[in-house]
RNA sequence: UCCUCGAUAGCUCAGCGGUAGAGCAUCCGGCUGUUAACCGGAGGGUCGUAGGUUCGAACCCUACUCGAGGAGCCA
């Protein structure tokens, strides 16, 4: 009977097949521990010399890191084990014998483990961490899906840029430039107009040259936008949207949170209550009694929302920004049109904004004025008639995968959350 | 782009002007409950690159290359 490493508590008192590998082995003499991993999860196998024969007893003693074998055995609960079970070996396959293996169970450096990244993910936490964060995905997709909303694709080769700001990727598209996407949102608003409620799943290139624990070159965004929304009732999506996700890893990703050791408590605070909201106006009086010298109507840098984080125990809404530091397809409070119906959540303990979202202009003079300050080309006539024909207020955010999985995660890098991290400089392996 | 720090064995690091070191990994030997197992032994180095100072440089100086942390920008 062949099983998995994750189902086989089904079957104790049975003997089964497992085929993985050996991460690690441990001898005393007359009997071995190998430290087996499939994929699905992690056992110990105890070989015992007087209870198989000398031909595996030898087999077992010349296996190296990361071998792999098909093992036969008997399931046992065990106490000492931190899966509850074990398997008490009775035969060993092997399937090919590993070269000297580069990461051994010491301690690496960061630069050897990302030059050894195709490695490097089979181990306990960065298998965790990939687990978690497909978890994360399927909880995202389970919202939305279940909220009425429309998965819908934008193009990540496109003409020009979304907001302007950051720079872009090059590449050519036959003779004209093109660029490598920033944002989908442009296209979403136009999906939003033919689907109702909508969202993009979809990865994020930015040619920036950062160089933090926050930032990638490519990540991936999921980008939702609702017509006939608010802001008011974005942000109360918003707050739904990531205290489901939290529910979700808190239920379901108890033994890989174990693994990379999280402290819960943060966790179970996200869910236990609404998430608190701060006008800008107020962060910045804040900040200046905390002795931070910013003015109103300057962007906050990553001090200041360090800073501003400290003074609540859940994400916070910063809402209304002044609309010069914002992209310009924010809509205008009616009330103070200096500032704009948007709002940024910041990630408790000092992971910065995971959510950027707010109210589009939705009329078409007041757009065509913000085109004009902005200077931006002709690139937008399509964006434009989605004003001219049946225009409604509607509104939308963006959430960064991985700055959502490095914070749930309790990650001090980003680097961690994706397979294969593109960062400055680094575009291998 | 700017600021700070770093580069010595396969890996992690110590050595900071006078013969190149340790732990892990590898190989050999020992051990029936190990949890980064442990104990004994062996092999393993153009000290990032190029100059300079010095009787003598891994060590001091200069430049460069690569990397890390942070800033800006952002998710």
């Amino acid at each position: 009977m062949k099983t998995t490493i994750q189902n086989i508590g089904q079957f104790v008192g049975q003997e089964v097949w497992i085929e993985g590998w050996l991460w690690n082995k441990r001898s005393s003499g007359k009997i071995q521990f190998l430290q087996l991993r499939d994929g699905s999860g992690f056992i110990q196998g105890v070989v015992v010399k007087a209870e198989v024969t000398n031909q595996v007893f030898e087999l077992c003693s010349t296996l190296t890191q990361e071998s792999s074998v098909r093992v036969k055995g008997n399931v046992r609960a065990d106490d000492r084990a931190p899966s509850g079970f074990e398997l008490t070996v009775t035969d060993v396959q092997l399937v090919s014998l590993a070269k000297e293996y580069p990461i051994t169970p010491k301690e690496h450096g960061v630069d050897f483990l990302l030059d050894h990244r195709h490695l490097w993910i089979r181990s306990p936490r960065q298998r965790a961490i990939l687990k978690i964060r497909s978890e994360i995905i399927k909880a995202m997709r389970n919202f939305l899906d279940e909220n009425g909303f429309v998965q819908v694709d934008p193009p990540i080769l496109t003409p020009s840029s979304c907001e302007g700001t950051t720079n872009l990727f090059h590449t050519k598209y036959f003779d004209e430039d093109a660029f490598l996407t920033q944002s989908g949102q442009l296209y979403m608003e136009a999906a939003a107009m033919a689907l109702g409620r909508v969202y993009s799943f979809g990865p994020t290139f930015r040619a920036e040259k950062s160089k933090t624990r926050r930032h990638l070159i490519e990540f991936w965004m999921i980008e939702p936008e609702i017509a006939y929304c608010t802001h008011a009732e974005n942000m109360a999506i918003q707050e739904a949207f990531v205290q489901h996700i939290v529910r979700h890893i808190l239920d379901n990703c108890k033994l890989e949170l174990k693994t990379i050791e999280r402290d819960l408590a943060p966790l179970e605070n996200v869910i236990a209550g609404p998430f608190p909201r701060i006008t800008y106006d107020d962060a910045v009086k804040l900040l200046q009694e905390k002795g931070h010298d910013i003015p109103w109507g300057e962007d906050f840098g990553a001090p200041h929302e360090t800073e501003l984080v400290q003074h609540f125990e859940r994400p916070v809404f910063v809402e209304k920004f002044p609309s010069k530091i914002k992209a310009f397809y924010m809509q205008p409070d009616p009330e103070r049109p200096e500032v704009v119906l948007g709002a940024d959540l910041l990630a408790p303990e000092g992971y910065g904004e995971i959510i950027g979202g707010s109210q589009r202009i939705h009329d078409p003079e007041l757009l065509e004025q913000r085109f004009k300050e902005h200077q931006l080309d002709v690139a937008y006539e399509w964006y434009m008639d989605l004003r001219r024909y049946g225009t409604v207020p509607h509104s939308g955010f963006g959430i960064g995968l991985e700055r959502t999985i490095a914070w749930i995660c309790g990650l001090d890098h980003v680097r961690e959350t994706i397979p294969f991290p593109r960062l400055l400089n680094r575009l291998y392996p």
